[in-house]
RNA sequence: GCCCCCAUCGUCUAGAGGCCUAGGACGCUAGGUUCUCAUCCUAGUAACACCGGUUCGAAUCCGGUUGGGGGUGCCA
């Protein structure tokens, strides 16, 4: 039996991360089995489900890299077959039509429960069962001839062959009645397992008030796709051993839907922020590259790379890159705080004076020729060489913290180096 | 209210009766490296919710309590 699964969302403009742990789960679970990995659109909600959030939810996966096996299946046009299977079930027995009752909204159908326990196994949760009292008809069809989600549902889900369900937990009691419904209509019942949900530091659903709740955000804010799902596969699974940073392929050989945590998993931003870190770190030069040129057009190439060997240990997020605009430009930012303890206090000037002559002669611009000159003006004045490296520091940069001076030095060059002395001092 | 599910460090987790004086990761703290910040290295911090069983032996099995989550629509 060949696996298929799907992700099936409603288009709603923007794509939680629950949702994608979802998607994410079931395009590897897929990929480990060898299977299809299927996308249907849940579009019957006309008010939200506009061409923009389907656009949405295409450019998530995207982004996130889950490629889909086959085209994908639009539910709103999948409306005739909803209903033929409704009439399906009228004609033997299984629904029965109903006015509920003081709406005046006339009648609807309703789908007739079998009247026994009902029992199916959940490959995450194990056995689950539900007495038949507790298992109450409900309306497959509404009054104004509209399927529910329901009937949909499972009438897309034959209709696809899916072998394997995979969603979120607020699914585990609709199960019953989908399976109850698959049974009625003679066909197979897929096997479920039911993903536990994100919560936030309270325990509760992880929303936007969280911080970033949609796969748009994160986009956005400049962090990697393979970051974003490294982390949330790990948010409720885990290969078995110590390993935590896995490549792609790692995972899909790895994957397995038995493994995956039984209880809800808070989202935690700093360990997400630490992945994104392993992953910046493994980017290759190339990227590095681009994103620097995004931000500073019109580098010349091998500077470039001298400032990206510089900074890429300082930098956890592609935004940050922003900070190592003293390299580029002679508008850089200057912090305050420190310019005011570093540049105003008394004698500053003069030691930028002397620092400034003193580079100014030197007949190599080079770190190791400017650590020795430094070190030598320190000693002849007898002061600490911490004492002049921060002015000049906070005089070049405009910033109390970043790479080693002398290599920062080397690479903005003598004449940027001396004309921002001379600024400082004046 | 009723129904279903869940329960290991602050967080994500390993653990399927003896390998557990409970391991890893993030975070945090301390130290090292260092001109600063960051990186890096080392060490430390911190958990089996509670109460009963079963067993020679329980984080692991069973029951209860408590706590948490989900569901309870002519929403999806």
């Amino acid at each position: 039996m060949t696996v298929r699964c799907r992700f099936a969302p409603s288009p709603t403009g923007s794509v939680h991360i629950g949702n994608m742990r979802a998607a994410i789960y079931n395009w590897l679970f897929a990929r480990h089995a060898g299977g299809r990995f299927l996308l249907r659109v849940e579009d019957t909600d006309r008010e939200r489900s506009t061409p923009e959030a389907v656009q949405t939810v295409l450019r998530a996966m995207e982004w996130l890299g889950l490629n889909v096996d086959e085209e994908p299946m639009y539910q709103s046009t999948r409306r005739a077959a909803h209903l033929a299977a409704a009439e399906k079930l009228l004609s033997s027995g299984h629904a029965y039509k109903l006015d509920k009752g003081g709406t005046g909204k006339g009648e609807a159908t309703l789908f007739k429960m079998p009247g026994r326990d009902m029992a199916f196994r959940d490959v995450i949760k194990g056995d689950l069962r539900k007495d038949a009292a507790n298992l109450q008809d409900f309306v497959i069809v509404r009054s104004d001839g509209n399927p529910v989600f329901h009937l949909a549902n499972v009438v897309d889900d034959i209709e696809m062959g899916i072998t394997h369900v995979i969603r979120g937990d607020d699914h585990v009691e609709n199960t019953f009645r989908h399976v109850a419904m698959l049974e009625a209509l003679g066909a197979e019942i897929p096997a479920y397992a039911h993903l536990p949900m994100i919560t936030n530091a309270q325990g509760k659903p992880y929303s936007k008030r969280d911080g970033a709740a949609f796969v748009g955000e994160f986009q956005e804010q400049g962090y990697l796709a393979e970051a974003l799902f490294n982390y949330l596969v790990l948010l409720g699974w885990s290969p078995g051993d110590d390993r935590e940073v896995l490549m792609r392929d790692e995972l899909v050989a790895l994957f397995t839907l038995d493994r995956v945590q039984a209880k809800p998993a808070q989202f935690d931003m700093q360990k997400f922020l630490w992945m994104n870190s392993e992953y910046l770190k493994r980017a290759p030069a190339g990227e590095w590259m681009r994103r620097f040129r995004d931000i500073y057009p019109g580098a010349d190439e091998q500077y470039l790379e001298k400032v990206i060997e510089l900074m890429k240990p300082r930098i956890k997020a592609w935004p940050e890159i922003a900070g190592a605009v003293y390299f580029f430009r002679e508008d850089f930012p200057v912090d305050q705080e420190a310019a005011n303890k570093r540049l105003k206090a008394p004698g500053a000037r003069e030691l930028l004076a002397a620092i400034h002559d003193g580079y100014q002669a030197l007949t190599s611009f080079d770190a190791a020729s400017l650590e020795a000159g430094l070190r030598a003006l320190a000693e002849s004045k007898g002061i600490k060489p911490a004492e002049l490296i921060h002015p000049v520091r906070i005089a070049v940069s405009g910033q109390p913290g970043g790479p080693s001076l002398y290599h920062m030095l080397e690479v903005i060059g003598r004449d940027k180096v001396l004309a921002r002395l001379n600024t400082a001092i004046s």
